[in-house]
Formats: structure tokens, C-alpha cells, sequence
DNA sequence: CATTCCTACAACCATCAGGTTGTACGTTAG
DNA sequence: CTAACGTACAACCTGATGGTTGTAGGAATG
């Protein structure tokens, strides 16, 4: 999920879709690339669950799932603590009582 | 610099020389992999500053930048920041009351 | 019905990161 | 001196990504 967001134009589109609905060829008019590019991007986002398309006639509409961003604003928290965790660990070396200097390394 | 802290090994790399120094093949001998693999991780997390080099007969030892480690530490505040920062700002969109029929959603 | 619009999807390209080999070179041990 | 070790570095392979083009098909419209 976060992978999704990690991209700008994807963080736009939600933004865009999360305002009103926008069909796929709305939103790629509005990004310098094609297409197909923009296609992907919003598969990307709706397999992440962040939006959802829902077919009007020959257009799709992209809507943006509140829902799923305000979790994934929950889930930073636990990506945050993953990454607390690991620098922590590091930091209990740093500052760990381990005898400085072990000349004769075990091996 | 988290970066260089994303991936596992060099993870594991700057936890053991912190602890102590160890040569470049003293840390290959400890990882599956190449001497040339890990040599290369050594490099990013020299480059990023977490640590550093020292000729020692015909061996490099490497030692682990405490300072450095704990700057990543701060770092990662901001790193957060800026998630929550857009994320936030994405969140505001779903609060928001839709914008009042400015028609022409002129962007 | 034929055309046009919107969409889906496959194939292909470039870039980057992590790995592997192979080679070159300085240093220390014999 | 020579051999072996420790290191540096370049070239190449692979998988993931973001992008492009090209093609095919469903839906509205004239």
C-alpha cells in the first residue's frame, strides 16, 4: 500500500479521485503520459484498495476509498515503529556496555 | 542515507561494525554472497556516512559511524513527516467539504 | 450498421538496485 | 623474489518499475 503511494502521480490521483470521481481518461488528460500509463497507475491504486472503478456506460469511474487512506495513515504508524525498531537496535549497539575493543575477533 | 538503511544486509553490516571493526572479507565471510557484493554495500554505507575506512596493513577495516546512525535516527522524524504531511493533506480532500461547484474544476 | 470514444492488455524500452565474475594491484608472508 | 591475501573496480545478468506504442473489444452515437 505504501508502494502505491510511494509515487507522486498516483498520490495525485487519489487526491484527485478522493474529491470527485474521475474516469481513467479524465485523469490522463491531466499528466504528461499516456495512456496506458496512467491505467496502470490506477490498477496500481485499486489493487492497494485505495480507489475503485466502477463502470458508467463506456467510461469508468475512478473513486477514491477514503476508507483505505485514512488506514493507511494508521498503518504509517506501524511502518514507523518498523523502522524505530531496526535504528533502535542499531542505536543499543552503539551504546551497549560490549568491551570495546575485541583484538583477537572469536574466530 | 535510509537508503542505504533499506536494505537488510547493510542493515546487519553497519549492527556488526558498530560493535567492533571487522575487515571487508571479515564481514564477506559472513553474508551468502559475493566478496564483490558486499564490498559494494560497504561503499553506500561508507558513502552515506555510516561507516567509514581505515587502512590497516593490507586490510580496510570498517568501523561504524555512531553520530551518524543517530543522525538517521532524527532523520526519521522528517522522513515521517513528510508522509504524514501527504498523507494529510490527502486526508484533508476526504474531510473537506466537496469544493462548492466551482464548475469549471479548472485545476 | 459504421464510427468513434473509452478501456484493457500485451510487448517492448530504459533505468536502477543487488548480485556475480573476472581482472588488476598493493601488501605481507615465505 | 614469489606466492598468497585483501581490496578495488569494471562488465555483465536479473528483476522490479515507470513509461511507450500498438492492438483489440465493448459502448454510445450518427
Amino acid at each position: 500500500m505504501f508502494h502505491a503511494l510511494a509515487d507522486s502521480t498516483r498520490r495525485d490521483i487519489v487526491a484527485l479521485v478522493l474529491q470527485g470521481e474521475h474516469s481513467v481518461s479524465d485523469l490522463a488528460r491531466r499528466y504528461p503520459m499516456s495512456f496506458a500509463a496512467v491505467q496502470k497507475h490506477v490498477a496500481v491504486l485499486e489493487r492497494a484498495g485505495l480507489v475503485s472503478k466502477h463502470r458508467q456506460g463506456r467510461e469508468q469511474r475512478v473513486r477514491g476509498e477514503a476508507g483505505t487512506v485514512r488506514e493507511a495513515h494508521r498503518l504509517l504508524d506501524q511502518i514507523e515503529a518498523v523502522w524505530r525498531g531496526r535504528l533502535g537496535r542499531i542505536e543499543d549497539l552503539v551504546t551497549s556496555p560490549r568491551s570495546p575493543d575485541t583484538k583477537g575477533d572469536s574466530s
